[in-house]
DNA sequence: ACCTGAACACCGTTCAAGT
DNA sequence: ACCTGAACACCGTTCAAGT
């Protein structure tokens, strides 16, 4: 753990958690490749032997924090596998308190500021497997006869809209009562929404929902 | 139309004109104010005449983008005040066009990253108005029997959370498929999210949706 | 009131140079 | 291979000064 030690093959991954730091205090704008080389006790220059540009650095935060939420949900999805509604919602509820956990790396994640797009292929991979993940089980439940037996896609984009809708939201601070605070409010939102979006907004003669 | 016309009494408008000029071009990461005061042909301090700094500048120019949003979103639901479910697939469909009309603009008004919740009274007044809008909306068609009769907060924070959702992924072009450029997918998928939301997932016997 | 120019403390990035 | 220090062309912001 000494210096040397310290900044011999591991400067990217000093790299990162400095830059994973700065960006949890200051926000993707406030911070600076410099800062970041500072922090990791390394000279401004040094994080070009490990990233093409502050871009690559960044992306590759906001790659970790794919992968990290890509888990999440496919643990979630894993806990209920016979209950596809159950199912739904712990993987809401897992999308929202896992983007709000790290909102900086939430937004930077979701922003759309970033070159994301940079055929970073973590990202296309990450999203792809989510987005199976979630058609997979909605087919599921249609076999059981819990879900409308409608085309898969339309389904599956817009409960993912609108889980995805709920943290940008809350992370911008748009909703008006609730400073994104407050955990047992952003819990009862989660819940509105998923619930929603699952049983709908039209009437409907026959409830049996849960 | 002379220069010394031009940058009396309305530098700043001038300002926000190239400001937004500029912002549509390279994004609010790329926009400099030293750049936005040479495109309105003005001294790189000019600026500070108008503006407390350069957060303000783009707070201005996201609060003109709430102000479009706002007015798009009540003439939508003026067209087609007798049919509820209609008012809220059209304003549905405003959101997402306007915001994709000036994506970057968008990311600005959205991605959370401006201080935009520097307590410009204008974020609030009109996210609250767009709000109230759309809870009138759904209390006329629980009043016209056309949707169910739960509490309307949830509702409405279902319906907005699932539009709000897909502009962002739409954004930050994180659907799969779709290079955020092709308005007919655009569209196509805009139906899929309002009409899903509007009927939710779950399996009905009665389904008596349009 | 409104604008300017110099100045300050920062940036990201490049490049020759050191080990 | 990996890191450094000087250098370049930018930033946002401040401030004394001009009209």
């Amino acid at each position: 753990m000494n210096k040397a030690a310290y900044h011999h093959g591991d400067l990217r991954t000093a790299l990162l958690e400095a830059a994973d730091t700065l960006l949890a205090e200051q926000g993707a704008a406030g911070l600076s490749l410099r800062a970041v080389a500072k922090r990791a006790g390394v000279s401004h220059t040094a994080p070009y032997r490990h990233f093409r540009d502050k871009a690559a650095l960044l992306s590759a935060l906001a790659a970790e924090g794919f992968r990290l939420l890509a888990e999440g949900l496919e643990a979630a999805a894993a806990r209920h596998v016979d209950d596809p509604a159950r199912q739904l919602k712990e993987a809401g509820r897992v999308y929202v308190t896992t983007a709000l956990a790290h909102p900086q790396r939430a937004r930077l994640m979701f922003g759309g500021n970033v070159a994301l797009s940079d055929h970073d292929p973590v990202y296309q991979a990450a999203g792809e497997r989510a987005f199976n993940g979630l058609q997979q089980i909605i087919h599921a439940g249609q076999a059981a006869g819990v879900f409308r037996d409608d085309p898969v896609r339309p389904l599956a984009l817009s409960l993912w809209s609108a889980v995805h809708g709920l943290v940008m939201l809350l992370l911008a601070e748009q909703i008006g009562d609730v400073p994104a605070g407050d955990p047992a409010r952003v819990a009862t939102m989660i819940s509105w929404v998923t619930e929603v979006t699952l049983s709908g907004v039209l009437h409907r003669d026959s409830p049996g929902n849960s």
